[in-house]
DNA sequence: CGAATATACGGAGCATCGCTCCGCTTGGCA
DNA sequence: TGCCAAGCGGAGCGATGCTCCGTATATTCG
């Protein structure tokens, strides 16, 4: 599912060598041009970058956010691979374990120019890509965050997509807005999940506390 | 400055008097057509509503975000006419009258389709739209900042432009996303706004706190 | 009231996108 | 070596923001 089947790159022995090879020479020459002039650069500049086609570049990955999936899914998948306990510390709280895989998280998005963006723009069939990260990462997020709220460390009513969308909105400008902070702004909406359960702010109920 | 000094609609009287009609029908036509299709739907589209050619469109409002400021500037004015309490209510605490005001910029933001993603999409000089919004909301919420931290309800590390984006941004994908609640996610960063400062969350200093 | 002229209008047209289509090239195999 | 399907390249389509200029008309002046 998630549209992203798009044969990963060098691993399919079954098509012809230069076909792999394209993909490879592809995939390096959209992380190339990614990092210089962002994730919206033009379909065209990477073709040329590459030395391939537009026909070349469309058969491998039928759809502009799937390069963008594909060239960003070994970050996704380490993302995506730490349940608990990044660096084998379990002495840390629920909460300190929640707080560093955001960061990352965070990080990731900052880094990338424009990656963020795109996750939100409707244009141009780009829900795939968005698909591609809550599909990966929403379900890490919700163990990171039960556990928090099991320890009673946050509040319980923010669910994980909620927090996921709002983190990568929240990185949106980072690299573009100069006087914009998006890690700071972060760490409060952090501060806010942790405070806003014992109690509420300053004893004027938020509203709505739609669901659970 | 901040370009949108296109003639606003009727009140140029030196103008032919077509030309003044026109700017209306125009700036009524967009609202219409932003309503029903979102700030992204093509300019086309809204000179066709309003029945006249694209060179009409484009004579009174030069650029796209021009348009776009144009249709939203009363509600523009309304957020910055109101340095401090909303309805002459002089017993609420600074706080108080902080989340009243994030609130109704919020609900400005979720309202209108698209308006959020516009403001942040780096494409076609939209910055010329962030930069309406910011000259205008940014001192008013300067200020609201300013009185909450005086008055030692919030932490005193968040300038008001870091918030005024961190909110457009939370705000993001508001209809898109069918699971997204901004509201609640601009709760939870107000939250987070008024207790980092006294406490730091859970004995662990944040990280980076970067230059003050 | 009727002509003169500046003002405004309309929409074809340009450049730039994402993406498709199809004739040509080339790798892999007998 | 010769065959043919897999793969390639780039012209081309439709959409979009914006420009340009010949045409229509509101306004003014005799």
């Amino acid at each position: 599912m998630s549209s992203a089947d798009t044969s990963q790159a060098g691993g399919d022995r079954r098509k012809r060598s230069d076909a792999r090879r394209n993909a490879q020479t592809l995939l390096d020459a959209a992380a190339a041009v990614f990092a210089r002039a962002g994730v919206d650069a033009p379909v065209r500049d990477i073709a040329a970058e590459a030395g391939v086609g537009m026909g070349t570049v469309y058969r491998h990955f039928p759809t502009r956010p799937d390069l963008v999936v594909a060239v960003f899914r070994h970050q996704v998948d380490a993302l995506a691979a730490t349940p608990t306990g990044a660096s084998g510390e379990d002495a840390e709280t629920p909460y300190d374990v929640l707080r560093s895989w955001v960061a990352r998280f965070t990080d990731f998005l900052v880094t990338k120019h424009g990656l963020a963006e795109a996750l939100h723009s409707d244009q141009a069939g780009f829900e795939s890509l968005h698909a591609e990260f809550v599909d990966r990462l929403v379900p890490v997020l919700g163990q990171l965050l039960q556990a928090s709220v099991d320890a009673g460390q946050i509040r319980a009513d923010v669910r994980p997509l909620d927090l996921m969308i709002a983190i990568g909105n929240l990185c949106i400008g980072a690299g573009t807005f100069p006087g914009y902070r998006a890690r700071h702004m972060v760490d409060v909406l952090l501060a806010g999940l942790a405070h806003g359960a014992p109690a509420s702010t300053d004893g004027d109920e938020p509203r709505a506390r739609t669901g659970s």
